[in-house]
RNA sequence: GGCCCCUUGGUCAAGCGGUUAAGACACCACCCUUUCACGGUGGUAACAUGGGUUCGAUUCCCGUAGGGGUCACCA
């Protein structure tokens, strides 16, 4: 059986969007599965379009996600070049065979002209004008300098089919395409040539982009069948969605890949999402590496409708990738984060993180879950009224003298949460109330705050024994006034 | 507008003629608990619609509605 290859072909218009990096990751899933291989090729035929440096963000959000090709510009391979631009001489040959086989033709219409063929609607439907040109006339007109354009020549009626492995069977009639530009009056390529010619002179076997392109492979198929080549596999991908009209896309200002980085989503977690996006796994499982993905990956699971992007899934798959760090992985990833607080630099940052791993889905949410240590100051009094708890202003003006003694005794060497959380609990009993009414009380008075990442001892634990104790003494004064 | 495609809970989705219509996220409740979070248990919630075909339709066919794609010297 052939090896089977796929390819992942963006162009350098700007940075790489979710719905590009979940193709790129099917393609790179389906070749892997099959021991195949996965090929990064640059359509930059568009030179308007060409945004400088989104080639360079091509390569580098592929590695970081981890879709790794085994040929590209950058990697090279037998197949090169991998960039379009640099491929113009291999377009107008085998342009000038498809002329030879009647497969397409020289057109020298004016835009003037091309512009009165427009019907009501605005649409254009080229009338194979130059088709009827003599090869003398062509020859001539070449030689005189006139600038033109090579077309294709799709019949004027028949159906073209084809079968898409995620869509079934998709015909559509011949009379439906009009004769598309093949080279343009620069010489340049369109994508509707150019990606014919790469496919097959790259080898490739299975060819999987956006839905976009379902409609218009039948006239791709012509150009296969023209030359004699075999036609590849076909799978179309649905969109991803922004919300159920809009599609995801960097024209609305939509977050990629590296966006999401940058808010401090787990790199696993992304491309996780973005695989189960359009895709189902066969068993219950989604938590999946880029591995397991590759063992679990099918064609099969491909659905065939839009699917919203939904970034709260994302996040809690984030969150499943944080749990299952060890702390030295976390610290490393979160540790740039963590500087964003306020309670950076204050406290020992060793705390600070075991308070935020385990409380965070995605790294940005660290410093808001540790500012609360720095924003102590006037509180609501009634925060020490707790039902639950049994808790209560009164019980707080009671305790809070007596807490402080009990932490005072404690040697500077022994501040730790497990003996303050000792020391607290022998006081309750002590004094026969409930512990969690004491540390609820104890909490508050330190930290002001409704809910905290952290109970009272792990608090006290990082604001040390003498913010701790003036803490305590202010909310004693308040609670005076 | 023509052509192509899509339509199961709020979201991702399983299902492929007979099911109490999975599972996950989110949400709610309870339990656990040193508040929060974690964890555990349970719960609310869906086959767009009208016709067929069939003993039987979420599943097959047709129409309708809604949505998407495409109709560039863009990919």
């Amino acid at each position: 059986m052939k090896k089977v290859r796929t390819r992942f072909a963006p162009s350098p218009t700007g940075y790489l969007h979710i719905g590009g990096l979940r193709t790129a990751l099917y393609g790179f899933l389906y070749s892997k599965m099959n021991g195949g291989d996965f090929i990064l090729r640059i359509e930059d035929t568009d030179t308007a379009r060409y945004v400088d440096g989104s080639v360079q963000i091509i390569y580098d959000t592929m590695r970081d996600s981890g879709i790794m090709y085994d040929e590209g510009p950058d990697v090279g391979g037998d197949f090169g070049p991998y960039t379009q631009s640099e491929r113009k001489s291999i377009y107008t040959e085998y342009a000038k065979k498809l002329v030879e086989l009647g497969g397409a033709y020289y057109c020298f219409c004016t835009p003037e002209r091309i512009e009165t063929l427009k019907d009501d609607a605005g649409n254009m439907r080229y009338d194979k004008h130059c088709l009827k040109l003599s090869k003398d006339e062509i020859e001539r007109r070449i030689a005189n300098g006139e600038p033109y354009v090579i077309r294709q020549n799709v019949p004027e009626s028949g159906v073209g089919s084809y079968h898409d492995l995620v869509y079934g069977e998709i015909s559509v009639d011949y009379k439906d395409i009009e004769d598309g530009i093949l080279i343009k009056s620069d010489g340049m390529p369109t994508y509707n040539f150019a990606n014919v010619i790469d496919d097959h002179l790259m080898g490739i076997t299975h060819v999987i982009r956006g839905i976009e392109y379902l409609s218009s492979t039948p006239k791709y198929n012509l150009m296969y069948d023209a030359y004699g080549w075999e036609r590849p596999v076909y799978i179309h991908l649905p969109p991803i969605m922004k919300d159920a009209q809009h599609k995801l896309s960097k024209r609305n200002g939509d977050a990629s890949y590296e966006d999401f980085v940058k808010k401090g989503y787990v790199k696993e977690s992304i491309v996780n999402y973005i695989a189960l996006l359009g895709w189902s796994p066969k068993g219950n499982q989604e938590k999946m590496s880029l591995n397991e993905l590759i063992e679990n990956f099918s064609l099969e699971g491909i659905g065939k409708s839009p699917a919203i992007f939904d970034e709260t899934k994302m996040k809690w798959l984030s969150g499943e990738y944080i749990k299952e760090m060890t702390y030295e992985q976390f610290k490393e990833l979160a540790l740039p984060f963590l500087k964003n607080s306020k309670s950076y630099g204050i406290y020992d940052e060793d705390k600070l993180l075991s308070l935020a791993k385990g409380r965070v889905q995605i790294f940005s949410e660290i410093a808001e879950k540790v500012d609360f240590l720095e924003e102590f100051g006037e509180f609501d009094l009634e925060l020490f009224e707790n039902q639950k708890q049994k808790a209560s202003k009164e019980l707080a003006v009671e305790l809070l003298p007596k807490i402080k003694d009990a932490l005072r005794a404690i040697p500077d060497a022994d501040w730790d949460n497990s003996n303050l959380f000792t020391v607290l609990v022998d006081l309750s009993s002590k004094l026969e109330i409930k512990k969690q009414a004491l540390l609820w009380i104890m909490r508050i008075a330190i930290t002001g705050k409704q809910a905290t990442a952290g109970g009272a001892t792990e608090v006290a634990d990082i604001l040390g024994k003498q913010k701790t104790i003036e803490r305590i003494d202010y909310s004693i004064s308040l609670l005076a006034k």
